[in-house]
DNA sequence: TTTCAATGCGTAATTATGACACAAAGATTG
DNA sequence: CAATCTTTGTGTCATAATTACGCATTGAAA
């Protein structure tokens, strides 16, 4: 490979995107994490990224990613936050602009790349210590899922087209980690009229079949523009 | 000035924190607004903000700036968001992490240093087209306080020591941009308990005397603990 | 046709919100 | 020194939102 150097008169720190990529499966939240090959931190599992190109956006970076390890694209992305200590590298000063996202898991088939030795799912709860200052990262990303999942209809994209109450409700104590009632959960999101109900419902489950929805949009634009606050939790 | 130079193997864009530092006069939110002197973008109007040095914080580096525009510490600090379009800066790949602020303006003393032409507050309701893109950097912080002081006692930290409930709704309706109803805002905010009521009154006003309180962050801290969601107004 | 598990509807008690009346304090004014 | 004026501070009441459940319904499986 051809050596090429960048040379600048004052120094200039090193950026990368990583990604915390939440999956649903139905029943809990799991995060995508990879082993890393190389030092530093080797073997030990750490959250995806790369470094930003040269001519891209960080938003494009977080989907190049996404890209690489799942070949997906066109979810939820969300910039997360920036961390900066001058230490968080060894290697050199690294600025690392963190993006998450949420997914089903089942649209993904995890594929390690070059410089992984794996790449998983990983429960919420079960989460190993992570490379860099990743767990903190991790953290953070999962305090602003809660919270946001509290005011915005996070996941009502993910579950694409159509969806029953049930399992949205699912979704909602899976990021809470903790149950909900029912029929208040119901009864509130219905109220704030976001969801269409359709024909279809639920085929071959061994008890009453939940019936279809699908997020209206357009609803939900109109009540964003004439600012209203919606409390979905 | 002698010339040194920093050469890396791969492209690194140049790293700026951008500081959109709110002011409270007691009557209305203002922006702490530069005019720059050189290009690109002389004689335009801009937020503060400088390169961020090899071996200090972002949140550090944002503190430098605060001290520098206006010898000044110790203030709320939060990070905004991080803008990082390729094009954003005509001279090179330029990244800029946004940090917000909320002041008291009679705790500064504006003076406009080597690469500013001026200093001001500026009212929000009064703002120039800035230089870059930080037009919209400054938008997305409006949002954000505003989003933000719903849910958090924002301001409650910059009211030094002492504070009586109706200068707190002054500011409150200055970062909101309405009016909110006197005896509900007080008794929400009461309701709450995080305000500790001193023996202290106001002096020398021609009405009535508000008696002064202070922040009870213990009584606060417990609460986020406890994971108690807030809403102010 | 009975059972079982989950969906879906309703209702009542409690709590929060929003609008507004009125008393109290304290400087100012005639 | 009493009347006035402005702002603070307390209370009330109707309405809306939240919470905690009871119970009927559906549809596959036993």
């Amino acid at each position: 490979m051809e050596e090429q150097f960048y040379t600048y008169q004052y120094p200039h720190p090193a950026i990368t995107v990583d990604c915390i990529i939440f999956g649903f499966d139905g029943q809990s939240l799991k995060v995508m994490l990879i082993q890393r090959k190389s030092e530093p931190f080797a073997k030990m599992w750490a959250l995806p990224g790369a470094f930003v190109d040269e001519a891209e956006s960080l938003e494009s970076c977080a989907e190049r990613v996404l890209q690489k390890e799942g070949n997906i694209s066109g979810v939820y992305l969300e910039q997360l936050f920036t961390f900066g200590l001058p230490s968080r590298d060894p290697r050199e000063r690294v600025i690392s602009v963190a993006y998450m996202g949420l997914v089903k898991t089942a649209d993904f088939e995890l594929i390690a790349g070059n410089d992984e030795l794996q790449i998983e799912w990983r429960d919420i709860s079960e989460i190993p210590d992570l490379a860099f200052d990743h767990s903190q990262i991790l953290q953070t990303a999962i305090d602003r899922i809660r919270g946001k999942i509290r005011y915005q209809p996070i996941g009502f994209e993910l579950m694409n087209a159509k969806f029953t109450i049930p399992q949205l409700q699912q979704l909602y104590e899976a990021i809470l980690g903790k149950s909900l009632d029912r029929r208040n959960f119901r009864k509130k999101l219905l109220s704030m009229q976001i969801l269409k109900q359709l024909s279809e419902k639920q085929q071959n489950v061994a008890h009453k079949a939940a019936s279809y929805y699908e997020f209206d949009r357009e609803r939900y634009e109109v009540l964003m523009k004439e600012g209203i606050y919606l409390e979905l939790v």
